[in-house]
DNA sequence: GATGCCACTGTCAGATTCTGACAGCAGCGA
DNA sequence: TCGCTGCTGTCAGAATCTGACAGTGGCATC
């Protein structure tokens, strides 16, 4: 009768029977998660309801792990922004489909992401067992080289950029090769046609506007914050494009860029 | 001094100080994985050193997390194909790379995998915080509908015969309209200018040639097991192409399909 | 239908592990 | 110096896990 399908929960548990210990440890980085500024281990401890002891055993258990928790004396702790993934059952399919789809990002002109894709894979091979693996290198093949155009600008800053609601200072090739300075609002990295697009309010036009990364020829990064919120925009954008169909990433550009 | 950076184990211990339990539940998923058929409780107990009683207990646990292990009286213990990832640590960049990339293999033609790439979305959106989901939903976007063209035939045939080495039927219509029956010997399911492209040795031709999915008309499974090694072929046929390069998934297809 | 094999459950004492309390050291800023 | 905090050692009691034993029911073979 058990188990046909894998059920996530709330918050994850590894093992069902030993509710205390496993289960708080995933509770543990939850909670740091949450706390943008150190934390205390009185306050952890007092939060998961466990003695100050059990939580710096917790915290050392999960350092063995490869968990970037960092605790300095006289403040606390911070967990290094990364996140840990509880155990989830796949099917081989959604292996496959993990896998291809890594390695097709690995291929992507964005250099950082390639990366991350190319680290993202080592650490799951290194845990499947062998045969899975060789069915993937067989099945889930990527064939052509690395997508072209390779962007020369840190996409990272807009990245950042984005995460924290901040104007961006653009140095802009159009697709004639008019050069243009602006200062845009970003709130979307998309993918679109083999490239990388900076969705974002662009002030000198004041609308929205997408930008090819290829074509970005310098990024300025700012302290200062966009008055808008970032969701909100890209819901309205959204509601902009032609498809109004599927709820997350439908929709179509058209084929120019900026103007 | 402690953890910096995730270093996998060869069998993926879920928490260092309970050496015992959770790092064995992971250990009998990697057993059962390695049998294809049913394995008796007490073969399963005796290979990990634990008396039947403690293994039930162990089953029993492990299918309360979902992991998708069938008993029948009789005789033994199977494992649907699948596989549970143990616990990863990831940057918030690895995740956007899984992410996006899981994103891409959604909208490619391939209908099963796309699925497997739903499924899998599903699940890990179910576990991440909210924080970063929202983040990936901007910073992860994938702009532009589901790639054409949709391909009829069903490519999990394709995968069940590079699985299990065995030869394919084929009736296929290439780039000029020209339809022709086949035999072949499939190794590699791979991709190409967005569509899927099944890699094969074709006994008519007798060399190695790929079909687009999409122009493959009818599939024929069958149960002749043909005379090679997949992993062989596919070294030999990646020796073929032209660019030696880099060691897993480089190469070009020349533009026009099977002839 | 008798027999053998096997999955599964209940129970209970002993082994193992975890936990909390107490004590103590070290770093850091006020 | 003081206060706050991270971090370690130790130890007894609590909680959990484990193995042994007993018993039920399904299934196939003799």
């Amino acid at each position: 009768m058990s188990g046909r399908g894998f059920r996530p929960r709330p918050l994850g548990s590894i093992v069902a029977s030993d509710m205390s210990r496993s289960e708080r440890l995933l509770d543990l980085i939850q909670i740091l998660r949450r706390h943008r500024r150190p934390v205390s281990g009185r306050t952890l401890a007092a939060e998961m309801g466990v003695s100050i002891r059990t939580l710096y055993r917790d915290i050392a258990t999960l350092q063995g792990q490869g968990a970037p928790i960092e605790g300095e004396a006289g403040l606390g702790y911070v967990l290094r922004p990364g996140f840990m993934l509880p155990p989830l059952m796949f099917t081989d399919e959604e292996i496959e489909a993990i896998v291809l789809g890594s390695r097709w990002v690995a291929k992507q002109p964005d250099r950082r992401l390639s990366q991350a894709a190319t680290d993202a894979l080592a650490k799951i091979a290194a845990v499947l067992p062998d045969d899975l693996r060789e069915d993937l290198d067989a099945t889930a093949l990527l064939v052509g080289p690395r997508a072209e155009p390779v962007e020369d600008v840190d996409l990272g800053v807009v990245r950042q950029a984005i995460r924290n609601e901040r104007k961006l200072g653009l140095l802009y090739r159009d697709a004639g090769g008019v050069a243009s300075e602006r200062v845009v609002w970003p709130f979307a990295l998309g993918f679109f046609d083999k490239v990388r697009v900076v969705v974002a309010w662009c002030e000198m036009r004041q609308d929205y506007r997408h930008f090819r990364a290829d074509r970005i020829a310098a990024l300025t990064a700012t302290d200062i914050r966009y008055p808008r919120r970032r969701q909100a925009m890209l819901r309205e954008w959204r509601g902009t494009l032609g498809t109004p169909g599927s709820r997350a990433e439908s929709g179509k550009l058209s084929s120019g860029g900026a103007s």
